[in-house]
DNA sequence: ATGGCATATCCTATATGA
């Protein structure tokens, strides 16, 4: 099973690209974020023309996540994050997809930084926090997928330097990802690539694309549950060249469902 | 310190992104 994320930066710009990477890649799950596109604007139909079902929850200009499965329907969990219910921002999604609990988020930008922005940044990432934490020990296999507006490290990026004072490499945003990893979340790319410099966005000043200037900023977390199912994870990288490409790439994770509660309950012999 | 570019909407100007 390939489960994927995707900022796709506008929903309605995006169709063309999100539908001949969908052909071609043929995730059996993909989260998107960036809709920026009301709920009546979603192209629901022509996804279902492509094989994927979708729950999606729209905002005007902004925002908004949506969560596609190939020849299933995702079945809705929940549809905000917990713990404010006057944050009215489209940013979080959860379903169940094939016995497993698929957590679909865009975490917020949080720029100019200081400012209430990066504040909303920081409450956002606790009130996650506290929900991962009882993610993570549900007993259910569980991945959370998404833009997570986070360069983890200085590794994760073509150079610091110019990017010090921004939102995704603040100490208190990076304080707040490795404390949700502490939980025992698995940074699946990470996890198989330790070595070696993975991004999945490039913005599109200054030639970063074509200078490989990246940032790793979308990420897929496994729990304890889903981690033994973990074959594969990358990016895909060649949708970020094509005509008028998303300034994200998809990042995913490919699983052996067949290793779930492996590890749970060894067999007693006969 | 700013801008470079892209997408959206109250669309020839402004907000947001990262």
């Amino acid at each position: 099973m390939k489960i994927a994320t995707f900022n796709v930066n506008g929903i309605k710009t995006r169709l063309p690209n999100l539908l001949q990477w969908l052909g071609r890649e043929q995730p059996d799950v993909a989260c998107l974020q960036e809709l920026k596109a009301l709920d009546g604007m979603f192209p629901h139909a022509a996804l279902r023309e492509a094989g994927y079902h979708s729950l999606w929850k729209g905002q005007r200009s902004w925002n908004g996540v949506a969560i596609l499965a190939r020849g299933v329907e995702p079945v809705e969990i929940r549809r905000e994050l917990p713990g404010d219910p006057s944050d009215d921002h489209s940013r979080y999604l959860e379903a169940g997809v094939g016995g497993i609990v698929v957590v679909c988020l865009y975490l917020p930008n949080g720029n100019p930084q200081p400012g209430p922005k990066f504040d909303y940044k920081l409450a956002w990432f606790e009130r996650f926090i506290q929900h991962a934490e009882g993610l993570y020990g549900s007993g259910h296999p569980v991945v959370m997928a998404g833009d997570y507006n986070v360069v983890p490290t200085d590794f994760d990026i073509y150079n610091p330097r110019s990017w010090l004072k921004d939102a995704l490499l603040q100490p208190q945003t990076r304080e707040c990802y490795q404390r949700l990893l502490k939980q025992g979340w698995i940074d699946a790319i990470r996890h198989l690539h330790p070595d070696e410099p993975v991004f999945t966005f490039w913005d599109y000043f200054r030639q970063h694309w074509e200078h490989n200037s990246g940032l790793r900023i979308d990420h897929l977390l496994l729990n304890a549950a889903l981690a033994p199912c973990l074959l594969e994870a990358g990016v895909d990288t060649w949708v970020r060249g094509q005509e008028r490409a998303s300034d994200h790439a998809p990042a995913w994770v490919k699983l052996d469902l067949a290793k779930l509660g492996q590890r749970a309950a060894p067999r007693r012999k006969a």
